[in-house]
DNA sequence: CATTGTGAACGGGTTCACAGCA
DNA sequence: TGCTGTGAACCCGTTCACAATG
């Protein structure tokens, strides 16, 4: 792979990935960039310009077959595996990640939680136990965890990526509202349901 | 406002509030296009430019007065009110949204919950209790609702999507899985952990 | 004949650089 | 002097349009 490819390219894979799986689902085995497009509500073109940076997956005429678009999109977006995953923050949130069934299928799986506070340590929350956070770095280290949701409060945020780094942990998902600080070699994504409120309240009266 | 506001600096705004009120709580009085740029990983140029799409809401040589432009920016995101929203699903992820408080002092409050489940319908959660979804469309316009927040399974978010724009829903942060169809006046927007997942496993080896 | 893959044209968002002002 | 506001330049992502092809 020669070419370095841009960043809001790769953020639109995953959401190619989730239809075309969909459609697998409901038993279809051909479709078409213009179908996709409705679906997603992105062009045609578009679509078809990303695909064609990791190879040429279609065949004209006839349009991609879904299973074998799905096989070169989970090889590229590496979830033609299963990535552990390390979640911060048993709160009402953290709670509910940890049950939720919708990461299996999609190269994803919840490891191990964690919390700091001693009424919640010992516990179980789904198939979990709740560890000690003052264990996080050297159990996530042990285990070559890469990724991590953090659900703690803002104010503990940045101290827990902090520690998510030094456990060698390269990807955070982040559900505090703040923007934490970490090395380049770190990547971070943000969820913040005020945020995507917010920009839509701009458009009510 | 004569002209057209892209969507991608509308997009931005929630952002530059949010670290706005973070200073605000640290007890700042003043900032610049540089800092607002380095907390949010944001040039100082853009940050300028975006909010000069709006009026001059800085000084030159002393930059912006934090509860000025908090105020400014609050005014122009129709936050400086309080909206209410409605949220229907309550499984484990309704369940957290519902007892969230990181809606109040940003403009935003839930104020009824819906489930069609008749094991849910009628018990307590947070401070509220579970309505039945039968009756959402009928309880959301006459409370004149606007948002909606929705975490009901990715089988039910259609049906449930068309219920709230009958009922004259306008915004719709929707957590399900899938992409779901309105009017072109309904706002949605979407939140999936896996696609922000699957977005940084492509740069993990 | 429908649909892909892609170079070229286009459009718009970002950065630059500096005048203007406290 | 320090920092904003902004026109101009630049860059990059999107769309267009069509040759290629099963």
């Amino acid at each position: 792979m020669a070419k370095e490819i841009p960043d809001i390219i790769v953020g639109r894979l995953p959401r190619y990935l989730g239809v075309l799986k969909r459609m697998a689902q409901e038993g279809r085995q051909t479709t078409s960039s213009q179908e996709l497009g409705e679906r997603l509500g992105i062009s045609a073109a578009q679509i078809r310009k990303d695909l064609s940076q990791f190879g040429e997956f279609g065949k004209q005429g006839t349009g991609y077959s879904i299973p074998y678009l799905i096989e070169n999109l989970e090889a590229i977006l590496h979830v033609n595996r299963v990535w552990d995953m390390v979640l911060v923050g048993v709160g009402d949130l953290g709670h509910a990640i940890a049950r939720y069934q919708g990461f299996s299928d999609h190269g994803l799986r919840t490891a191990m939680i964690f919390d700091n506070d001693p009424k919640k340590i010992g516990q179980r929350v789904g198939n979990f136990i709740v560890q000690d956070s003052a264990e996080l770095a050297e159990k996530v280290r042990q285990a070559g965890i890469k990724i991590a949701m953090i659900t703690v409060p803002a104010s503990a945020a940045q101290s827990v990526a902090n520690e998510l780094v030094k456990a060698g942990v390269k990807a955070i998902l982040c559900y505090a509202p703040i923007v934490i600080n970490v090395p380049p070699d770190v990547h971070v994504q943000y969820i913040d349901p005020v945020i995507h409120l917010q920009r839509m309240t701009y458009y009510l009266s």
